[in-house]
DNA sequence: GAACGAGTTTGCGCTTACGCAACCTCTAGG
DNA sequence: CCTAGAGGTTGCGTAAGCGCAAACTCGTTC
């Protein structure tokens, strides 16, 4: 195992105000991991041995139900934790987590989660806020999947993501991982067919440009536009 | 204003493992209200002054959307707290509460959040277990809006809503507390047109009964295999 | 560099459920 | 007891988007 540095956790939102010290036992408690893409790095439904901290890369978290369809709960991003089943008092986790594209993650025991969260306060107060800000999302979302047409749906995650990990190119800005038709219908609620509709006639309006597992936004005010409806009023 | 006494908090879960005087110096600070049915109680992003405790009725919490559409997050039963916007790092109530009957609850100025938190762990474990118990639900209640179809939807909701607050009467559980076609729709992402269709084809089937603002169901096991989607299997 | 397969595109028919409209009914209040 | 209004029912036309199917394309592997 390579040797870790505080430094890696030191710029991270969850451990703001935590000194330099405890940082480095708590990264002495850690695990660090390599996931190459499409690795499952947990499973719906597994005990919830680890929680885990993204270094590095894109992590799907997904939902599959009884009937094997998929939902996309979420993406996580670098220096997110994730897998944090036992701050949401579950003992198996919630559902999958797939590698979007190769990762490294360190990964805890979750018995050590409980004196973590006594012996950090800020580390608890940031843990907790950032469930409430996916507690805040999800509503959201539920908002949306019940008031938007699929049309919407899929610009505003498209608009999301682009935002959230998106990569300025002179065309415009690209999501910077792989992501299919397949996955965009499982964020919206709909079908890959739908979404691969979309975005040709978006690509043929000249606002939106995409090939095999690419998107790239050219101009995100159109996008917008799509996204609040105002293309049909 | 009635003198309150423990009692009134010692069997409700957010408040177990808190010693008798404790609770007495917790109720010292709270403010009792009555609110009649139909009242707003908070008011999507009105200033977070205060959070609540339901001591009796039920609350519809509503996210209203930018053109006016209404969706319904959840209900709150008595004994459960609500308008904690504090807990999720937020300073303006994410939606309306709304008095589904008359109402009493208690309430304590958001600035106490922050003491009790740290004074009452039990109190700060057992409220963010429920936040992460309202994440899953959420969660969930995305995947079925993704992966069922509208009559699935208003199955579940129906013996969801039977099933926590449900009342047995000798034609079958009977939903406690007024509840329109529009309310159920505002919960399923539809119309209040095809909620009512659907009632009115269950009840000929005969395992629904239904009147206005009414809703008793007579056979939850038809309801179920609804829901489920056995029945166009 | 050939073959395979995952990812994508597109056409066509059809179902679900919405939108609109008209009408009905129950309850509460004067 | 009558009336107003909120809540509910139902019919009809329509559009959004799904399901199925077939064809295509690009990367990767052998």
């Amino acid at each position: 195992m390579k040797r870790l540095d505080a430094s890696l956790l030191a710029g991270l939102p969850p451990f703001a105000d935590i000194e330099i010290q405890d940082l480095n036992e708590l990264l002495s408690q850690a695990t660090s991991a390599h996931y190459e893409r499409g690795a499952h790095i947990f499973e719906q439904g597994g005990d919830a041995h680890s929680f885990f901290l993204l270094l590095d890369g894109h992590i799907r978290v997904v939902k599959v139900t009884p009937h094997g369809e998929q939902v996309i709960a979420r993406y996580i991003s670098s220096g997110e934790l994730f897998g944090i089943a036992h701050a949401m008092g579950r003992d198996v986790y919630p559902a999958n987590a797939v590698a979007a594209v190769d990762c490294v993650a360190l990964s805890w025991p979750d018995k050590i989660w409980e004196q973590t969260i006594q012996r950090y306060p800020s580390f608890a107060t940031n843990t907790y806020a950032m469930i409430g800000a996916r507690l805040q999302d999800a509503q959201d979302r539920i908002v949306e999947m019940a008031t938007e047409r699929v049309e919407q749906r899929v610009a505003s995650v498209i608009l999301k993501l682009a935002n959230q990990t998106g990569k300025k190119t002179d065309e415009g800005i690209l999501i910077d991982f792989p992501i299919s038709r397949q996955d965009i219908s499982e964020m919206t609620g709909t079908t890959l067919h739908t979404v691969s509709r979309l975005l040709s006639a978006w690509e043929q309006q000249g606002f939106v440009k995409s090939s095999r597992q690419k998107i790239t936004v050219t101009q995100s005010s159109r996008l917008l536009m799509v996204a609040s409806g105002e293309n049909h009023a």
